[in-house]
DNA sequence: TATCGTTGTGTAAGCGTTTACGCATCTATT
DNA sequence: AATAGATGCGTAAACGCTTACACAACGATA
């Protein structure tokens, strides 16, 4: 059913059905009640490709992964996707999203999306620092965009910037561990290059602590990975008492391998991971680990891009989301402090 | 850029650029190649909301999904739209999903983007037998539609629908529980009523074996659910020598209860689950489950959509998927028979 | 050379909305 | 009673694309 038919068929004019439908542009309160009861019970509904077309603006945000797509990735992508559906539906808008693990090989699917106006404005999660003029093309189109990254880019305008900002959930990791007496602490990292041993280094150096070069190993995403990587550090001699794990994938097949090491979790050994993926409360025992609040950085972006899409004055274009340790089962005081006071000194 | 300007530019008409770009209707084969090329260069793409309109079709289909929205049940709404896509995308459609967790008060999004001409097709998921005129009023708006469901509703013309069947995997369960000498098997359910039990019953009667009702609690949801009723069914007398459970969610709880009772898996019993999430490969032992393939799942859902869409001739209105056992190492024969042979009788 | 299909292109009428503008009709002012 | 401003509504022109139709140019046939 077309709006003219609809409007005949009460008996106005397809203008006035508009307006009604709006609640913008003088219209009788009356009629305007009239016709949105009729709407109800004839069952109409504007067409969405006329509006958008009418409105120049589609009320439809896309949402682009920069990133390897690999198993578990997207575990996170969910939680994203849902922070920002959350958001958007409530201002009635929708989210377009790419594929996960469809690459266009000639361009990227969000900017031909903007291009064609089929959304207004797009979240952008990776960091896209590589391609810098990528972003640069899309705000040619008058597309708004807020990027969510781990480092900020130099600050363009027309588009916003969420951070993820991990220095505090390493620093609880540094914390919690020092003050249990841990000092030989081993690091399983995932790809190169890493910001997060410096970061975790540092903290643990000031409190005292060290965190030694040969005491760290990189890994790769896999939980096969991580167990690899975990039986090259329990072979280590004095053996680390603790680690620090930077993905929590990599930590599932990290604890599978230290506890066919005859190892105990976390008597022997303690565990911190990173990200509390959904699986990370159901590991045995329960993983301690830094969590990563996606739903939180979902929502951060998406209202400011809402708030630059609906021309808002002032929005700040920078915001940053932190991390925080859950402590689970996965870590304790290091046995070294026992055996040294059973055996009576080093 | 407007296709009028666009042309204009290139010195055609607009006509000219949309039958290049469709590569329909009759256009020199060399004026097209210049259009395309020129295209590339200055950057021109259709609006998207116009070419909807003209065409009168949005090439976007819907993904509805009807049901309990927990923590973990978007995980195998995440394999499902994965499979979905990656057809879709190859067809040159796009997805567009109902935001888990946001359900509209009024009335179903999907039936809204039914009307509003947003999505040409749907797609939905879960039972929804219990209204069954909800299907009627969306092919009412001449949009096509396919189910994904256990039972298969009576047929109606304009809607498919792909049932996952069960069995096959079920099958497979009883006889690997059979074959290695399990006679007191212990279930556990979700949530009633609940077609796997009687499934899984004839099948091992059928073997010889025996199922009883006082081996079967049913549970809910949650890990925890199913480790309080792990806990019931390893403290019945005899205790069970291997434990079905109805979702590997369940299970997780379950296998870390069943530890906590000091019993080894599989040694001292024997479990195997259902759904093999991600992380079900994981746990430890990994859990051996019956796989069910949700991609493929939405793969063949959304191909009898588009051959619908596409109005094909003779579409099979009817597609099942399989499940299959997957085994890894939650499950040994039971000690039982060792039991009795040590100790020389029953 | 006149006629006829064929082929490539342009013109213009949709597709279903929104909204600026104009025209009645009405109350409030002189 | 004549006028002015409000108010409510309809008419028609966009929005940017597709495509039926018309038309010119062309080579092939008579």
């Amino acid at each position: 059913m077309t709006i003219e038919e609809f409007a005949r068929q009460i008996g106005v004019s397809s203008a006035t059905v508009s307006r009604a439908n709006h609640g913008r542009g003088r219209i009788n309160p009356q009629t305007r009640q009239m016709v949105l009861q009729r709407m109800e019970e004839l069952g109409f509904t504007p067409n969405l490709h006329a509006q958008s077309l009418a409105h120049r603006r589609s009320r439809t945000i896309g949402l682009e992964y920069l990133g390897h797509t690999e198993v578990l990735s997207d575990m996170f992508l969910i939680a994203l996707a849902r922070g920002i559906q959350h958001v958007l539906s409530e201002h009635g808008y929708t989210l377009l999203l790419n594929p996960v693990g469809v690459v266009d090989e000639r361009e990227s699917l969000l900017r031909r999306w903007a291009r064609s106006r089929a959304v207004d404005g797009a979240i952008v999660v990776g960091d896209p620092d590589v391609s810098a003029d990528w972003l640069r093309k899309l705000i040619t189109q008058k597309t708004f965009c807020v990027v969510i990254v781990h480092h900020p880019p130099p600050p363009l305008p027309g588009i916003g910037c969420v951070t993820l900002d991990l220095s505090q959930g390493i620093a609880q990791v540094a914390e919690l561990l020092c003050s249990l007496g841990h000092c030989r602490i081993g690091y399983i990292g995932s790809i190169e290059p890493d910001s997060v041993l410096p970061m975790l280094r540092q903290q643990i150096e000031a409190r005292g602590g060290r965190l030694s070069p040969d005491m760290v190993v990189y890994a790769g995403r896999t939980p096969d990975d991580g167990a690899r990587a975990a039986c090259e550090l329990v072979a280590k001699l004095p053996r680390p008492t603790a680690i620090f794990v930077r993905t929590d994938v990599l930590a599932i097949g990290a604890m599978q391998a230290i506890r066919q090491a005859g190892l105990c979790i976390p008597k022997d050994i303690s565990v911190v991971a990173h990200d509390d993926v959904p699986f990370a409360q159901f590991t045995d025992p329960p993983l301690t680990t830094v969590r990563v609040d996606y739903e939180e950085l979902g929502k951060s972006a998406v209202e400011m891009l809402l708030a630059m899409l609906e021309r808002r004055e002032s929005v700040e274009l920078h915001r940053t989301v932190h991390t925080s340790l859950v402590q689970r089962a996965t870590v304790a005081p290091p046995l070294h402090h026992k055996t040294i006071s059973l055996s009576g000194g080093i």
